[in-house]
RNA sequence: GGGAGCUUAGCUCAGCUGGUUCAGAGCAUCUGCCUUACAAGCAGAGGGUCACUGGUUCGAAUCCAGUAGCUCCCACCA
């Protein structure tokens, strides 16, 4: 069959694949091999597959697929999230412009059609794309945190840890989303500096009996639009300026409403105008102080972000429309003292990120944290959990575990699992799975309700309140406890996911998980960095800098994509992305490609031989080289720094292979090559496509099912690796050296414009003339020489070259530059000079060769001989010059 | 305000337990080649006082301290 002259991945890529499922090679069943078990990070559902997946997706097929060659019985399990608020927000939108339908409109079952119906429609896509990177998934077991199961065993755990005291329902200050109406927890507000204006308003102060005094005391506010849920004025009760307010009450401008002035060491003296408006509905310090000082709590604004009754000017109006407007009536009424330009940061929400979070006081559930917060700590401290690379995130881990707040998991949405709460008309409550055993409940409390008239709790969980049992419930491991699955695959191998969910998602699972299985979820985490484009900003939406993966992969292939994402990907590094390493990728596999094609030609023109393999050179520096990186890739392997495995591969394949091996057994034009050389250069082909299987898996398998005529059931991708000999260093010093000859004699050439065409002569003067005769035809191929000729005395009218211990004299037509050789030679001769100066100085220096350890002064020993040698060399070279 | 990390060729980074065969790799650049596997290629080359300043040591890119710059995380100062 002929080959194409290029590789061309298309038909290649989706052929494999097919075939890989067809197979069933991506199935895994619990048996007695050692279990590697890895759970994707479920992406939003609704999502399509950026380079950030497609990072994380790649370091997991790589780790998945090489753990399956090397005896394990590798299980990945797709799935995605049903990501509640996002994937909410979406819907609403599509209903409001497509249907032009109001969520208000809807009741939740309503909502909720449509919600699964979206889910089928857009679900499938990121699968695809995960399909076509090449992933090994093991699709059977595809998973979705809204499946039924899933949903049962989050609303178990709910019960679970509500019985157990760690769930509890109360009102605090959470940070509120106005734009998706529902709570949020602290990890989904995210903080930006923002230039803002400080405002100084005067407030008038009356005495005990709310006579005016005529004083007037002044604050400074950002938000003067809270100003109407003043509850108080707060100073320090050092501060000399504000003590005699003592018993006084201050007036709220607009409101007239009177507060008293309190005293606490909260205040700082210096900041401002030293004097605080309270306002315990809308600002979390507020609020502390208000719970301190028995303050009463005036809340004025709607679930929208618009000013509520209570406020009692602009009601109904936005909240910073309401800000302009408030400023306004203050400067009319002479009570606005100043503005000043003021850097402060605000909360955005991480969904919506456009929306500033309100801080509000609302009744939601939560989960205490510090309970178990502290196994989960211990578990990565002891390093039962190991998170790579290194300790980068060990401190940060550790602080906020240990300085955890409660997780408010209760949000006002309706894509999600509802809140098993059950509500009597009386406002007491039960948590059970069912209204029946809510009526049950309530009736072991004396209280008798028919399952009619309870109601169930309108809100939702939080998303990451169901994904952190990822790892169990993809198992089944909640809903159904001690199945045979959850046994085998639990706990998982590793996890591999960005540090940016590192609490959101990776702390809680250790928790669940600890909770739970009592052990941990995975022995490894591996964070990857973040994708960033060229100028290092993050890949995003808005700044349109985000590649189109698909279109990526149609370019140059599944394979280039996956190399180039992974060659500028250092372990736990930023991924800086750029298109040149995809093309690095593309020309990669176009490399490989073509020594198929060369080493094809060969087939037919075997000739058979007494096994000289065995004794070629070539052969015997290249399998000392395959074995040295096969152990190489190994150990970086162990410690996740694959980046580095595939740059070793990659210089294996394209360096030693094609440019060195390649060419020393290559025989001469439409000449026979020996058999047993043949076969092992097939061997080493299919060692290579091997060991880049993981990394590269659709060209490997080609290459692999093209080298020679395979069995139905042979595949590259069920291959199990061999365990690499020893490395055999005698051999690698005999190529180490063909290697420096033939690159001296070609920089010769080059520097002394000696045309390619153009053959010269070479002389070698050498105390071992056999080994150089048995590479003399290969020599000579290589540096365009047309005669080889061994003397025992320099060679006038040539240029010399000293490599190691031998001379080499190239006898050409061209003119030579006597003087230039001479520079040269005087040059190498400075350096070598220079070189020995140093090493005896330092042989000289008594306390080196005492403290010194011994093989460190026989290295020096050793060097000041072969400097001396070569010296010596060099010299006389230089004389018959 | 607290914490962590980074600073090595134009760019992205290696360099583990300190020793001039460790100052490296890839990309980019330059030179010469359409040599019958590959111009998506081949053969070569140039390029860095290892951020700065001290210290430890016989010896430091490598260990320690300080300085500067960058990045990230956390934090309730209106």
């Amino acid at each position: 069959m002929e080959l194409s002259k290029n590789y061309l991945p298309a038909t290649v890529e989706e052929k494999w694949y097919q075939q890989w499922m067809d197979k069933g090679y991506f199935r895994s069943k619990p048996d007695g091999r050692q279990p590697f078990t890895v759970v994707i990070p479920p992406p939003n559902v609704t999502g399509v597959l950026h380079l950030g997946h497609t990072l994380n997706e790649t370091v997991q097929d790589i780790l998945v697929r090489r753990a399956r060659m090397s005896g394990f019985n590798a299980c990945w399990v797709p799935g995605s999230d049903h990501a509640s608020i996002a994937t909410e927000a979406k819907v609403v939108n599509m209903l409001k412009q497509e249907k032009g339908i109001e969520k208000s409109q809807l009741t939740r079952e309503e909502f909720l059609k449509y919600a699964f119906e979206w889910k089928d429609k857009y679900g499938d896509i990121i699968y695809h794309q995960i399909k076509k990177l090449g992933c090994s998934c093991d699709w059977d077991r595809v998973t979705f945190t809204m499946d039924d199961h899933y949903y049962k065993a989050v609303i178990t755990v709910f019960i679970d840890l509500y019985k157990k005291g760690v769930i509890y329902r109360g009102a605090r200050m959470i940070n509120w989303d106005p734009k998706a109406k529902t709570a949020l927890s602290d990890e989904e507000v995210e903080y930006k500096d923002l230039q803002g204006k400080l405002y100084h308003v005067k407030y008038a102060i009356t005495d005990a009996k709310g006579i005016a005094t005529g004083e007037y005391i002044t604050i400074a506010t950002q938000r003067p639009e809270t100003i109407m849920g003043d509850t108080a004025i707060c100073v320090n009760p050092d501060d000399e300026r504000y003590a005699h307010l003592k018993g006084h009450f201050a007036v709220v401008p607009l409101v007239n409403r009177s507060v008293p002035i309190i005293f606490d060491t909260y205040v700082d003296k210096e900041f401002g105008t030293g004097a605080l408006k309270v306002t315990p509905a809308h600002d979390i310090n507020d609020y502390n102080l208000g719970l301190k000082h028995n303050l009463e709590i005036v809340d004025t604004l709607n679930d929208d972000g618009t000013l509520s009754p209570a406020a009692v000017v602009f009601v109904g109006e936005d909240r910073f429309i309401a800000r302009k407007k408030v400023v306004a009536a203050l400067a009319e009424q002479g009570l606005l003292v100043k503005e000043q330009e003021y850097t402060t940061r605000l909360g955005y929400s991480q969904r919506n990120p456009d929306t500033v979070v309100e801080p509000r006081i609302s009744t939601q559930w939560f989960v205490k944290m510090a309970e178990m917060a502290k196994p989960a700590l211990d578990a990565v401290v002891n390093g039962d959990v190991k998170i790579h690379p290194g300790d980068r995130f060990l401190a940060t881990y550790k602080y906020w575990m240990e300085n955890v707040k409660d997780w408010c998991i209760s949000r006002q949405l309706w894509w999600g699992q509802q809140i098993p709460a059950w509500y009597a008309p009386d406002g007491s409550f039960e948590v059970a799975a069912t209204a029946a055993e809510a009526v049950q409940q309530f009736a072991a409390r004396s209280i008798t309700v028919s399952a009619a008239e309870l109601k169930q709790d309108e809100d939702c969980l939080d998303t990451w309140f169901s994904s952190w049992l990822w790892p169990m419930e993809v198992f089944n491991g909640i809903s159904q406890p001690n199945n045979e699955d959850i046994n085998y695959y639990y706990p998982t191998s590793v996890l591999v996911t960005g540090q940016d969910i590192i609490f959101f998602w990776v702390a809680r699972m250790i928790m669940a998980g600890l909770e739970y299985k009592e052990v941990k979820p995975f022995a490894d985490v591996y964070f990857t960095g973040m994708v960033r484009d060229k100028q290092g900003r993050k890949m995003s939406k808005s700044l349109g800098n985000s590649p189109d993966l698909l279109e990526m992969i149609d370019k140059s292939g599944a394979d280039a994509v996956r190399f180039g994402i992974m060659i500028s990907s250092p372990a736990g590094n930023d991924l800086l992305y750029d298109d040149s390493s995809c093309e690095q990728g593309r020309n990669f596999c176009n490399k490989i490609w073509n020594a198929l094609k060369l080493v094809k030609m060969w087939e037919q023109r075997q000739e058979e031989d007494n096994n000289a393999a065995a004794d070629n050179f070539a052969v015997k520096w290249f399998e000392s080289r395959l074995n040295e990186v096969q152990s190489e890739v190994a150990a970086l392997h162990k410690d996740f720094r694959l980046s580095e495995g595939l740059k070793a591969i990659y210089s294996l394949v394209w360096d030693d292979f094609c440019s060195w091996y390649l060419e020393w057994v290559k025989p001469g034009f439409e000449q026979p090559i020996p058999a047993s050389i043949y076969r092992k250069t097939i061997y080493f082909f299919e060692q290579l496509m091997q060991l880049l299987h993981p990394y590269m898996p659709f060209i490997t398998e080609e290459i692999y099912q093209q080298l020679t005529t395979r069995a139905e059931d042979d595949s590259l991708m069920i291959k199990q690796f061999t365990t690499p000999e020893a490395p055999v260093h005698a051999t690698l010093l005999e190529g180490a050296l063909a290697k420096e000859v033939i690159s001296s004699i070609r920089d010769a050439r080059n520097k002394h414009q000696i045309k390619p065409k153009d053959p010269i002569v070479l002389y070698i003067e050498t105390k071992h003339d056999n080994a150089f005769k048995q590479i003399e035809n290969m020599l000579a191929k290589q540096v365009n020489a047309k005669a080889i000729h061994y003397v025992q005395e320099p060679v006038p009218g040539c240029i010399t070259l000293v490599i190691q211990k031998d001379k080499f004299y190239l006898g050409t037509e061209t003119a030579l530059d006597t003087t230039a050789q001479k520079a040269a030679l005087t040059k190498d001769l400075e350096y070598l000079k220079g070189f020995l100066a140093s090493v005896e100085k330092k042989l000289s220096n008594e306390r080196f060769v005492q403290n010194a350890k011994a093989e460190a002064v026989d290295a020096e020993r050793q060097k000041k001989a072969d400097a001396e040698a070569k010296i010596a060399v060099i010299e006389e070279s230089l004389k018959s010059l």
